[in-house]
DNA sequence: CATCTTGGTAAGTCGTAACTTACCGAGGTG
DNA sequence: CACCTCGGTAAGTTACGACTTACCAAGATG
C-alpha cells in the first residue's frame, strides 16, 4: 500500500486495482495514513491523488535514530562495565 | 516496550515489571520482535537478556530511505512534468 | 537432589482492526 | 439537468492480535 502511494501521486481507485482489497478499505487505509501524517492527499478534479508525507518519513527516521542512539550508549555502558572487571 | 529494550540489556521478568501486561506476554512480545530482527537475546545464567539489534535498526532505516528516495523522485518528474506544460 | 527462580509454550478469551456492502455527496460531461 | 465517475462514511461481520492462566523445562542454590 505505502509502497504504491510511494511511487507517486495515485488516486484511490487506482490503488484499489492494483491491491487485493476494495475501494472503501483502501479509503480507509489512506485515511489512518493520512492521520498519521504519513500521506498527503490533493484534489485533483473529479479525484484526489495521494502521495507520501516526506516530513512524515522524516519524522520515523529521527525516532529510529533515537534507538539507535541509545543501542549505541547501551553498548558503551556495557564496555565500560566489562572494563572495571578486567581492571 | 521497545523503548525499555533500547535503554540496555533487560531480562524478561524486568521488563514485565516496568511494564502493565503480564511475564508471558512480554515475551510473546519479545519473540515477535526478535523474529523481525530488532531485537537479540543472550542467556545470562538462569534469564535472558535482550538488547535492540542495530542491525535492525539500521534495515528498517534503509527501507525507510527507499520511501524518501521515492518520494523526492516522483516530486522530480512531477517537476519536469510542470515544466513541460509551462514550456 | 529437593526446591526456587526464570522464562518459554499451550490453550482459550476478548477486543478491535480490517474488511465487506450499501449509501451518499461532489465534481465532470453529454 | 440527467447521468456518470470518483471517493468518503456508516453499519455490520469476521479474522486475528494481545492478553490471561496453567503448565513445563532449565539453570541456580541450599
Amino acid at each position: 500500500m505505502f509502497e504504491l502511494v510511494a511511487e507517486g501521486p495515485v488516486s484511490v481507485g487506482n490503488l484499489a486495482l492494483q491491491l487485493p482489497i476494495s475501494r472503501p478499505a483502501v479509503s480507509q487505509h489512506l485515511r489512518v495514513l493520512k492521520d498519521a501524517g504519513l500521506v498527503i492527499d490533493r484534489p485533483e478534479g473529479n479525484r484526489r491523488l495521494y502521495r507520501v508525507d516526506p516530513r512524515g518519513i522524516a519524522e520515523l527516521r529521527a525516532y529510529l535514530d533515537q534507538f539507535w542512539d541509545e543501542t549505541l550508549e547501551a553498548f558503551a555502558r556495557a564496555a565500560e562495565h566489562a572494563h572495571e572487571e578486567t581492571t
